[in-house]
DNA sequence: ATAGGGGTTCCAGTCACAGGAAGGTCAAGA
DNA sequence: TCTTGACCTTCCTGTGACTGGAACCCCTAT
């Protein structure tokens, strides 16, 4: 049983984010008879599952899903692995349209001189003048 | 002289967000006696680089700049490269973040078998049990 | 007169927290 | 004993860039 300062150290999360996490209903934290949440070694396990997961981008939605699938000892691994597959497919997608971006956007920066003129490749690119 | 529909199918941009735009003062569109606003060619064609400028995946805040400098002919084009040339930075960063999680993700969805049983590579990886 | 399709403002909600104020708690040192 | 400082608590507000919705006004056609 341990106070919130060391499950920051543990997990990596800043207090106020496992704050919110209780808040939500993501983990549920004993408290001491001084109000103090007190922190069992579950419930710091759950909570740096939860910080890996966020890590990969997972919304907190879907944590809250696989954490619940990860408590189920009944649970089906196709579940788990449908959500990744599908967190999978927007990544892809958010990588896709941030390539197409950053190539629209090299080309403009390299067409530009860069210099004190005022003519300019990159608002002319954004003004739609071709 | 438009109203609000037509700046709409003009730009793409929704009136909502025509409207927004207004409200943190990016375009001062003049109103008709009825209160209704009333756009000139050269709001619909500010609010038309506003959309270019976002789709690249300009803040609102590099969008103002990138406005004012539009605005501006005296402007200097390293100010405009310079600001381009951060956010492709930004851009390229949030790329490999994206790959990363995608490469670790897609590898942990390989190894799942994705049936009825508990078993889950994915899982315990979120766990941090390797 | 009414119906519909415009337009307007304003308020609340989104997502996942972060910042900060105001105050209670605890252990150590003077 | 008093104080200091580190820790903890709750509650409220703000973030970015909108989106949804309510309540209401305006204009034209039937």
């Amino acid at each position: 049983m341990m106070n919130i300062s060391e499950v920051e150290t543990r997990t990596g999360l800043p207090a106020k984010t496992i704050r919110y996490y209780e808040d939500i209903g993501l983990v549920t934290p004993a408290r001491r008879t001084n109000g103090y949440r007190d922190f069992s070694d579950k419930d710091a396990h759950k909570l740096a599952f939860l910080a890996r997961a966020r890590a990969l981008g997972f919304s907190i939605e879907d944590c809250r899903n696989l954490l619940a699938l990860w408590e189920d000892q009944t649970r089906a691994s196709s579940d788990v692995r449908e959500i990744a597959k599908h967190h999978l497919v927007e990544i892809e997608a958010k990588i896709q349209g941030l390539m197409a971006m950053r190539d629209t956007l090299s080309d403009l920066v390299h067409q530009c001189a860069g210099d004190s003129r005022p003519d300019c490749p990159i608002l002319k690119g954004l003004e739609g003048s071709q």
